[in-house]
DNA sequence: TTGATTGTTACCGG
DNA sequence: TCCGGTAACAATCA
């Protein structure tokens, strides 16, 4: 089932129902969960993510830090407790609720030194109200990289994942192989308003929705994309063609989204 | 058993 | 410094 970065979001949400309350932390299968300990039975001050990037606050600075990767998963359910589904890395229970983190690629206990770390290098984040695009544009607009490139480097801006990518530059009919220093101001700001509506609604849904229209309708809500993955463009009927970008795959309609070369 | 995958980082070379 | 390529790691499913 595809999951991504929204769940992260979604979480964020999912998870405030343990901000303001004492966690008891198990690690049923915890080899990451070392000093994960030292955190179980104290206060939960606040739930946040920076990008991909999940950070539970603790009273006295320490936070836990989460961040699923390719594979990760999240599963909150009411108490009592169940038995654990798969590798389940570390169980957060509150008064009400538990929230077991399945195969998670970061976590890990942060001091508030290497929480601010953590934060200055994660890019505007475009779900954040706090987000700056300027410092997005400023580092696109002088770069020699492509705008593929750069709109999933999280330290350019923070947020969009492989499928998203995708699907908004064809939205924009922006050429994944554009380079950053070409990409004007109005093109740079259809791209971050279009990640934020994307990823704002990816979020209600917890499913990633990139098609036109989708969304709307609240009972149909499958994932569905208009480019990534497909042989065909939906709106001009031509193929699709595949690539990479930094290893990862990419696709791109040729008539829709012009070559710049 | 193998391969593929919605992510990230470290390291190396140009 | 910047940028691309590669390997490594994570878990699950077909």
């Amino acid at each position: 089932m595809p999951e991504g970065h929204t769940i992260h979001r979604a979480a964020i949400d999912h998870h405030k129902v343990l901000a303001g309350d004492k966690l008891i932390i198990q690690s049923p299968q915890g080899r990451f969960a070392e000093g994960s300990q030292h955190l179980s039975g104290k206060l939960c001050t606040a739930v946040e993510a920076f990008g991909k990037h999940l950070v539970y606050r603790f009273e006295a600075g320490d936070s836990l830090h989460i961040h699923l990767g390719l594979f990760g998963k999240i599963r909150k359910h009411k108490l009592p407790l169940k038995e654990p589904r798969g590798a389940v890395r570390v169980r957060l229970i509150s008064g009400t609720h538990v929230i077991d983190i399945n195969g998670p690629s970061i976590c890990e206990v942060l001091n508030i030194e290497e929480f601010t770390k953590l934060t200055a290098r994660i890019g505007p984040d475009v779900l954040r109200s706090d987000a700056n695009p300027d410092l997005a544009f400023k580092k696109i607009a002088k770069s020699k990289s492509s705008i593929g490139s750069l709109i999933m480097n999280q330290s350019v801006m923070a947020g969009i994942g492989n499928i998203y990518r995708t699907e908004i530059l064809w939205r924009q009919a922006v050429h994944p192989e554009t380079l950053g220093n070409n990409i004007d101001r109005q093109t740079f700001d259809r791209i971050w308003n279009d990640a934020k509506d994307l990823l704002t609604l990816g979020v209600k849904h917890n499913a990633i929705i990139t098609k036109r229209g989708a969304g709307r309708f609240k009972s149909k809500c499958r994932e569905d994309f208009n480019i990534f993955a497909k042989e065909t463009c939906p709106d001009c009927k031509g193929e699709i063609s595949r690539f990479e970008i930094n290893g990862r795959r990419a696709f791109v309609c040729e008539h829709c989204q012009p070559s710049p070369f």
